[in-house]
DNA sequence: CGGGAGGAGTGAAACGTTACACTTTCAGGT
DNA sequence: ACCTGAAAGTGTAACGTTTCACTCCTCCCG
C-alpha cells in the first residue's frame, strides 16, 4: 500500500483555551486532570451536592443558584463520568454489545444500523464485535462487554453450544440471539424464517412452469442452509412434484466460494435435460453464476432463470436485474433491540423468539420455462 | 413487515445455577446482585485486598491462597466491573468511538473494521455511531463518548466547522479526522488523496485515446467532489489537453440519485460529437449508468469505456467487470486506529495527517477508444 | 406571636475497585 | 539470641458521582 505521510508541525498557537497554564506545554495537553463536579461546585460557589443537583434535578435549585452552577459547568467544560455515574447509580452502562461474525457483511451492517437507531432512541449506542468465527474472539468480547455491564447483547454465535450464552444470561446479563434460534428455547432469539426463504424462490419457479430446477446451497451444518433446503423441498411437494426428482442439489463452501459457483455451473449444463433455472445460496453466488453464464453464451432468463438471496443493493442493478428474496435486516435488529429494551423494563420476563418473513422480490432474472404449457397440472 | 411471534413459555427448569436462593424467582433473575470482589474475598476467606492482588498482581499471593481464590471468582461467577476499574483508576474506558455518516455505507462498514481489528488488539473495542448527517445527532453521540471518557474517536464530521472537535479534543478526548483534513492542520487526520484518484481515471481513459470524457460528479461542496474534479482536470492536462474543452462535467445529488444518473446519459448521448468514456461519482452510479448504455443498446466498452469509484465488492461481478478506483478503506481505519494509540501512548504529539493512495483497478468496462490512433501526440 | 410547611441548600455515606502503607511471619546470617 | 529482609496478607483511603437525612430560612396561618 502507497503511503504518503504528511507532518505538519505548524505551531498554530490556539489562545481561549479555558486555564491550560501547565508551563511550557504549548499545544493541548490531553492528558490534562478532567473537571469534576466538585470543581464546578467550588467554582459556583455552591455545595456538591447542588451542584448535583443542577444535573440531575434541576427543578430543586433556585433559578439563580441554577443560572449560576451552570455557568461554571459551560466554563469550566465540564462533562459527567459515566464511569462514576454508573457505580454510584447500580446501573447498567448505556450501550448494547452487537457480536456478529462479520462487521462488514451487509447483513450484520443492516442489521446492526436497526439495532443502533432503536437503542439511540433511548440514548444508548452499540459497541461493535466481530468474532470472525473465532471463539476465543468471541469470548474476549463477551467478557468485555460483561464488565462493561452493558444492558444487553445481541449475537449471532460463533459456537455451536451456547451454553457459554445462557450462563451469561444467568450472571445478569440479557442475551438476544440474532438468526439462530436456541435448541430448547432457553434463549430470546430473533430470525429470519429461512424454510419460508426457501420456499419462495422455488415456488416462483415452479410457478414459472420450471420442472428442474438447480440449487446451489452452503454446507447442512449451517442451519440456514439446512432450512432453505427443508423450504425448497416443501415447495415442491405443494407444486405436486417429487423433491428427490426435481431438485438437484450442489453444496460449496460460501467462504472459499471462488471458482465453485464457476464449476457447478458447467456441472448442471452439462446434463442432458438440463435444468433451466438456478437458486444460489446468495446475491454474490448468484453474480457469479449470472457471469458464468453470460460467459457459455446461456442466456438469462430465457435460458435459464436465476434466483439470489439477500437482495443486496446492487441486485437490483445489474442486467438482467436480479430475482432474490430480500430479508428484513434492519427490521430484525430493531426488533432485537427493542426486545432487550422490553426486557430491561420489566425483568419478569417470558422467553419468545421472533421470526421475520423474507420476501421475494421478483425482477428480470426469472421468466416462465421457454416452450412449455406454463399452466402445467399442480394438483396430485 | 409479515411477523410472526412465538412465546415459549416452557418452564424447562434450569438447576446448578450459583446461590440463586431469591425464594419464588423460577427463572433468572436478570437484575439479581452482581457478585462484587468482596463476596469473592469473604467467600475465599481473605481481605479484599489480596482478592484484588489476585486479579492485579498474582505473583505476590501464595500460590494455595492464589488458587482459592481463583475457586471462588469461578464458583460466584465474579466478573470485575469495569466502571469501578476505570474510576479508581483514573483511566479511560476501553473503548473508541467511531463516529460515520452511515454505518451500513460499504466505504465505513470496512473502515471500522479496520477500526475494529486495530483496536482489539489491545483489548479495546468500538462504538458504531452514525450521525446520518445530522448535527444533533452527531452533538448527542460525541456527548455520550466523551462522558464514557473513550480513548479516543474517529470522525467524520456532519457538519462544515470542526470547533466543537477541537474543544473536545482540548477538553482532553483524542480526536482524528476521516475522510476530512481540517484547514489548518488542527487535528490529525487520516484520509484518501482524491486528487489522485481523480488523476488517475482520466489519465487512463487519456492514455487509451479518448479525448473527450463525461464526468458524472457530485456538488463541489463536498471536498472529496472537488478534489476528484482537480485530479481530473490535472490528468487532462498532463495529457497536453484543455480541461475545459474535454471533459464535461454533469452534477448530481448522490443521495436522491433516482433518475439523475439515467438523465446525465441520456443528455451526453445526446451530443453530436459524444463523449466516449464517462467517470463515475461512484460505482452504483457506475452500475446504473452501465444499465441505462445498456437499454439504449449503447455497448461497454466497445461504444463508450466507462469508470466507477470505491470498488465495491460487486464491481469485479458485474459482465461487463467495472473499472473502477479503490480505496483502501480497511487500511484508512487501521491508520486511525494506530494514530490513536500512538497518541494515547505519547501525549506529546505532533499532529499529523496521514494520506492514502487510491489504486486503479482495470476491468472490462474501459478500451481503447475505437477506430482512432491510440497512440496520439502527448507532447505539447 | 408561635408553629408548621416547605423551599433551598448542605454534608456525608455509599457504589466497587485499586494502590499503598502497613503488619505479621519466618528463614537465614552473624 | 538478635537483627534483617523478604514474602504474604491486611486495612483504608481514594476515585467522581448520587442520594438522603439533615439544617436553615422564610413565609403563612391561626
Amino acid at each position: 500500500m502507497t503511503l504518503r505521510r504528511n507532518d505538519t508541525p505548524k505551531p498554530s498557537s490556539r489562545s481561549g483555551g479555558p486555564a491550560a497554564g501547565a508551563a511550557g506545554a504549548r499545544r493541548s495537553v490531553p492528558s490534562r486532570e478532567r473537571v469534576t463536579i466538585k470543581d464546578v461546585a467550588e467554582h459556583a460557589g455552591v455545595s456538591l451536592g447542588t451542584a448535583s443537583n443542577v444535573l440531575n434535578r434541576p427543578d430543586r435549585v433556585a433559578p439563580d443558584t441554577l443560572a449560576r452552577v451552570l455557568g461554571a459547568i459551560d466554563k469550566l467544560g465540564f462533562v459527567r463520568s459515566s464511569a462514576a455515574h454508573q457505580m454510584r447509580s447500580r446501573s447498567n452502562s448505556r450501550c448494547f454489545g452487537a457480536v456478529v461474525l462479520d462487521a462488514s457483511n451487509p447483513f450484520a451492517t443492516e442489521t446492526v444500523r436497526g439495532l443502533e437507531d432503536a437503542v439511540h432512541e433511548q440514548g444508548s449506542a452499540v459497541v461493535l464485535c466481530s468474532t470472525d468465527g473465532s471463539p476465543d474472539r468471541e469470548a474476549r468480547y463477551l467478557r468485555w462487554l460483561e464488565e462493561q455491564r452493558v444492558q444487553g447483547i445481541v449475537i449471532t454465535p460463533a459456537t455451536r453450544s451456547i451454553r457459554h450464552l445462557e450462563e451469561l444470561r444467568d450472571r445478569g446479563t440479557l442475551v438476544v440471539l440474532l438468526d439462530r434460534r436456541s435448541n430448547q428455547g432457553e434463549l430470546c432469539s430473533v430470525s429470519i424464517d429461512h424454510v419460508r426463504g426457501g420456499e419462495l424462490g422455488a415456488a416462483l419457479l415452479f410457478d414459472l412452469g420450471h420442472r428442474l430446477i438447480a440449487f446451489i446451497n452452503g454446507p447442512l451444518h449451517l442451519s440456514q442452509c439446512a432450512e432453505r433446503r427443508r423450504g425448497m423441498r416443501r415447495a415442491a411437494r405443494n407444486a405436486g412434484l417429487n423433491p428427490d426428482s426435481c431438485i438437484i442439489e450442489y453444496t460449496i463452501d460460501p467462504v472459499t466460494a471462488s471458482g465453485q459457483a464457476e464449476h457447478a455451473v458447467d456441472q448442471f449444463l452439462a446434463i442432458a435435460d438440463r435444468p433451466t433455472a438456478v437458486v444460489c445460496l446468495n446475491d454474490q453466488i448468484a453474480f457469479r453464476v449470472l457471469r458464468a453464464l453470460a460467459e457459455r453464451r446461456v442466456r438469462v432468463p430465457r435460458d435459464v432463470s436465476v434466483v439470489g438471496y439477500d437482495d443486496v443493493e446492487f441486485a437490483g442493478m445489474l442486467s438482467p436485474t436480479l430475482t432474490s428474496i430480500r430479508q428484513p435486516k434492519y427490521e430484525l435488529g430493531k426488533a432485537a433491540a427493542e426486545l432487550l429494551i422490553a426486557e430491561t423494563v420489566d425483568p419478569l420476563h417470558r422467553h419468545g423468539d421472533i421470526r421475520f418473513e423474507p420476501e421475494l422480490i421478483e425482477r428480470q432474472s426469472t421468466t416462465a420455462r421457454a416452450k412449455l404449457n406454463r399452466y402445467s397440472p399442480r394438483g396430485a
